[in-house]
Parts: structure tokens; sequence; C-alpha cells
DNA sequence: GGGGTCATGTAAACAGTTACATGATTTT
DNA sequence: AAAATCATGTAACTGTTTACATGACCCC
């Protein structure tokens, strides 16, 4: 088999809640998976083009929709699970705020809280966003629900973690540059 | 002036501390930003090569070292200066566990609970190095270390959050997956 | 009919990793 | 003398985003 690929991976587990355009496919990933991950549309037509010719993806007229819905084939979603089995492909970390930070020295203690305040009200927002998708999700009767609710809850304590440092090292910021400027 | 570059940044703000090698600066990344950055010299060598090339670096031959050491220019001091108060550039998303537990239900709660446990004891890793690295920082007397100690700090809320996340979800797991076993 | 959204795609540019090649120095 | 580490770089490949081009359909 080819080799394992994430987009290729996104686009086959979207497909498999439910058949879907390719629009409507980057629309789920941004809407639903959006907390987690993420996919242009220059990634997913050529993706699945390939699904297509692989045989794994088949177009088909769907009554409702005007355009063809791409539906997984049985082989389609043997590879799904092939791909699910794989490792865990992990991201190099990449963190602009840390970053800044760590070197903030060099900008200064009121920089720095701009920095982390931004921070924060980033997790207040993304804690919003989740309040909203744990309360679709509670609504919802579908096997997947009480796995849709764990990556809500991974996202709630990772918000609730950003909130609480944010509000120490701002204490601390406000330690390091008060005492100078008052 | 050129448009900023990610990597320029993390090279130019390691040169701050001290000049070194470009070995050493990957070192110094994987070693005291590992936690939240990463280069690869296929990205470091380059980025040195116009750095020296636009003036903001100098290479010197150092008393200590064999090989030559790059050092910032007081132009190189300015543009760090100028990129760390850039806007932090949001890497995308993509966490291969989530998308994997999202889809929870195609594998099963016990190759759930799998990931989940991966996901802990990485956890569990990154907490012991950065006690390390806390030690470490608490022993220095230098200006940024206040700010190392936020860095850290960042690391052990997010490693905190994802046990306590981990904990909960297995026992999410073995409520869904037991009753069906026993 | 005009503006917005749905829908599909391609091309260019960019970012980033990996593998390879090379050689000096240090350690064993 | 051999092995490990320090040190610099290049080339090929992969992945990814962005911008562009195109057109159907829907609502006002």
């Amino acid at each position: 088999m080819a080799k394992p690929s994430q987009t290729e991976l996104a686009v086959l587990a979207a497909l498999s809640v439910r058949p879907m355009t390719g629009y409507a496919a980057r629309e789920a990933i941004v809407t639903e998976l959006g907390m987690f991950w993420s996919e242009s549309f220059g990634q997913i037509y050529p993706a699945l083009a390939r699904l297509r010719e692989a045989g794994l993806v088949e177009a088909v007229q769907a009554q409702g929709s005007r355009s063809a819905v791409h539906r997984l084939t049985p082989a389609g979603r043997e590879r799904l699970v092939e791909l699910l089995r794989e490792p865990v492909v992990a991201s190099p970390p990449r963190n602009g705020m840390l970053l800044r930070l760590f070197f903030g020295d060099v900008l200064g203690p009121a920089a720095c809280a701009e920095l982390v305040l931004d921070a924060r009200r980033r997790a207040e927002e993304t804690l919003a966003r989740l309040a909203d998708a744990r309360r679709g999700a509670e609504a919802e009767n579908h096997p997947q629900q009480p796995y849709w609710l764990m990556t809500v809850s991974a996202g709630e304590h990772a918000a609730r973690a950003t909130l609480a440092w944010a509000d120490e090292t701002l204490d601390a910021l406000s330690r390091l540059g008060g005492p100078a400027a008052g």
C-alpha cells in the first residue's frame, strides 16, 4: 500500500461519518475538528483525486445535493482502519508566544504581559466555543458521541490550564515590572 | 526589510544569549527551547548564511572554541527586537491522537485507551524533564531567569492538564468498554 | 441581474525534514 | 587506530498555504 498520509486519513475519516462534497469535508474539518486539526482546499482536492483513483472513494449523485458527493468504498473503510492504527505522527512544536516569552528580557515585562493576555483571551474564546460543542455533542445520539466529548474535554482541560498559567504569569510579570515602574 | 522568518527569529534569539556555532545553536534550541520550538540543521545553516549576508550576524574566532562562532551585530540585535515585536504566527493544529480519538468508534475503546495511555506517559516524561529544567533555571542568576521559569510553568500546567484529562478519559473509556467485556 | 455561497481545481511559492557528503577534532 | 562527536553544508523530497481561475446555483 501507499505510504500513510495525514491528509488522506483526515479526509477518509471525515467521509466515514457521511458522504460529502470536498467543500463540505473541508467545512466539517474546520468546524468539527478545528480545535485539533486543519486542512486547506489545496490539500483536500488533490487528496480526494488520489483516493478516487485508488478506489478508496467513489463519487455518487446523492438525492439531496446538486453536486456529486464522495463516499467511502469498502476498501476505503479498510484503509481508514489501517491508517488509524498507524502510530501518531508528532508535529514539531512551534509556539511563538513562548519563544517570545523565553527571551522576554529583550522586550520587557509590559510587552510580555500583552502576549500573555492575548493567550488568555484566546483560551477564553476557545472555552466558549467548546461549551457550544459540548452542548451540541450532548444533544446527539450517535455511536461516536462519547468520543466527541472526550476530545472536547481535552480542549477544555488545555484551555483552563492556559487560563491558570496566564493568571499566575501576569502576576509574576507585574511583580517584575511593577516595582521598577512604581 | 526582508519579511519576517520564524527560523531567523529563533536563530537570532539563540545567538543573543551568547555567540555560538550553528551546531551549538541547534543544540541550544533542542535542549532549551525543545519544549515549544524546533529547528533542523537544514533550516539553521541556510538561515545563518542569509543572516551573515544581511550583516545581522558575523563570524568571529573565539578564544575557547576551535571553530568560528556566530555573533549578533548591532543591526542583528535591532532586527531581533523587530522580529520579537511581530505578531505571533499561529501554527495550524495537528493532533493525531485527538483525531484518532474523535473517530474512536472505528477502532474501539481498548485501542483508544492505548492512545490515551501513550499521551499520559509522554506528559509524565515532560513533567520530569521540566522538573530538571526548573531546578536548572532556579540555580541561575541571569536577567532572563524569571522568563525561563514562566515558560517552564507553561509546560507544567499543560502537562498536568494532560494527566488530569487522561485519567478522566481512561475512566470514561473503561465504562464504555468494560460493560461490553464484563 | 448582482452578490453571496457552494464547488472544484491548479500553480506558485514557501516551509521544513531527511538523507547525504565531507572533514576536523576528541575520546577511547 | 577506531569510534564518537563536532561542525558545515547541500539536494531531494514532502507537505502546506495562498492565490488564482472558473462556474453553477440561490436569494434578493
